[in-house]
RNA sequence: GGAGAGUUGGCAGAGUGGUAAUGCAUCGGACUCGAAAUCCGACGACCCGGCUAAUACCGGCGCGCAGGUUCAAAUCCUGUACUCUCCUCCA
């Protein structure tokens, strides 16, 4: 959420910011002529009150005199009916101002790269090359299912499509990438959570994924419960703060969780239909931090560079891309994707975002500090992936994969895979 | 799922219709070489609005939350969330 007092201070800076990610300039406008309305309301209101105050304090002395406040009464009987009348209207404004507020996308820092689509990201750096292989490099899905440790058609039968059973040795491979994803954060300093893969509404609007989401059917809402599986570990790692006021020498914060990350993927059809790069349950590990506004941008660079020693360790060619103000997700500043080398589509796909949300979920959600003028100051949240396991399994079958349908087991995983250097037929 | 109790300022804790006691903490002052103790005084969350150079000033709001009754609600009524205890159920 953008605060409302910028805004107005700032209109056509605002304006300029936000049409380069799609918000027509008349959105704004809109909302701050809501606002004005607001504001008069209020102050017309509090007029009232105040005199309802001033006038009950006289009804109060003349009935300790026992003398008679009767026409003070009556004329108090009209104003409280007026009040009302204002406040109702007042609620109904503030609600379509918090409503057309709550759409706005949080504004991109100066840095990104300027484009309503996703051309024009500017690649930051590679690291590794991609490896030349002396036979077709097959698909993923076509790896997992010949060794039979990956099974899309009985997930699809017993839940549907962008369904997968891991098994035997893919289990154990997907369980062997996050529990190493997991040591390693440990060791960069993150705390281990496990947190609910159910939320209340008020979390799913802390985190910037409500209104929205809702209304684009873009996750699963639990019937009758007012809760939503997650569609991200982010929300429950950073509203774990929501409404707090957290010390400041705690900052930054540093969390990271497993967790299963629910999607519907409306508006995917026929994207990514194989495989696992799609899903509509898969397992992510998330990166949170919660740090101070000068801090934020430092903590960025850590956190994405972080992440790519994942994949430094893993042994897979990636590539840092910095997105655009269009392709930012709603909340985002500023986001560094990750991409990972995927042999068989030849090209690059993401596996983690590092996005700087600076005080746009803060806000949301109320998470604040008090710095050390005593003043109460939002915080700036930060989140990435590090790393989505399934793609990130999905990259070593195919980087790792040898001509007679085997893959070798990356050595940083040989350990938490007991030993198993090598996947093949059972 | 059922029954009961509770939820008041940073903390503790009064207050059953007239508009939030008091204590601790905090801030200022006195005393002191200085500090502690003591004494005097002030402030009362967060938020919103007005006026602003302003974190100054004025006002609103504010007793878990949301409604209702009333000229007036922490106090009465309804609903609801959470916490605790007991029962039930379960991993």
């Amino acid at each position: 959420m953008l605060d409302l007092k910028m805004i107005r201070n700032h209109v056509e800076d605002v304006k300029a910011k936000l049409a380069t990610r799609g918000v027509e300039p008349e959105a704004i406008d809109d909302l701050l002529a809501k606002d004005n309305e607001r504001r008069e309301l209020i102050v017309k209101s509090e007029n009232l009150k105040k005199l309802r105050n001033e006038v009950s304090d006289q009804i109060s002395q003349l009935k300790r005199n026992k003398e008679d406040a009767n026409d003070k009464i009556q004329e108090m009987r009209k104003v409280s009916q007026d009040i009302k009348g204002l406040d109702e209207q007042l609620e109904n404004i503030a609600e379509e101002v918090e409503s057309k507020a709550a759409h706005l996308p949080n504004l991109p820092h100066e840095d990104v790269p300027v484009s309503l689509t996703e051309e024009g990201s500017v690649e930051q750096r590679r690291n590794g090359t991609p490896r030349t292989f002396d036979f077709t490099p097959k698909a993923h899905w076509e790896i997992g299912e010949e060794l039979g440790i990956l099974d899309f058609e009985r997930a699809a039968k017993v839940a549907g499509s962008r369904f997968v059973y891991y098994v035997g040795d893919g289990a154990r491979l997907e369980r062997a990438v996050y529990n190493f994803f997991l040591d390693q954060n440990n060791a960069a300093g993150f705390t281990e959570e496990i947190t609910p893969y159910m939320v209340n509404d008020a979390s799913m609007f802390g985190t910037g994924q409500f209104p929205k989401f809702k209304e684009t059917h873009a996750g699963y809402e639990v019937k009758d419960e007012g809760l939503t599986l997650i569609p991200t570990a982010e929300v429950p790692l950073v509203n774990y703060y929501r409404d707090e006021i957290i010390d400041e020498e705690k900052l930054p914060i540093s969390v990271t969780a497993l967790s299963p990350a629910f999607r519907s993927e409306a508006g995917s059809a026929g994207r990514d239909t194989r495989g696992l790069i799609r899903m509509h349950q898969f397992n992510k590990v998330e990166m949170v931090k919660i740090a101070k506004p000068e801090q934020s941008w430092n903590e960025l660079e850590k956190l994405t560079t972080h992440a790519e020693t994942l994949l430094q360790k893993l042994g897979l060619p990636y590539r840092v891309i910095t997105l655009t103000t269009g392709d930012m997700s709603f909340t985002a500043a500023k986001t560094y994707d990750l991409e990972v080398w995927i042999p068989a589509q030849d090209k690059y796909r993401e596996i983690s975002s590092c996005s700087n949300c600076t005080d746009f979920q803060a806000r949301r959600a109320h998470i604040r500090f008090r710095d050390e003028n005593g003043k109460l100051q939002y915080v700036h949240t930060l989140n990435g992936s590090g790393l989505a396991v399934g793609r990130t399994v999905a990259a070593i079958l195919e980087n790792y994969q040898n001509e007679d349908g085997t893959v070798n087991v990356p050595e940083a995983l040989v350990p938490y895979m007991q030993g198993t250097t090598v996947i093949g037929k059972k």
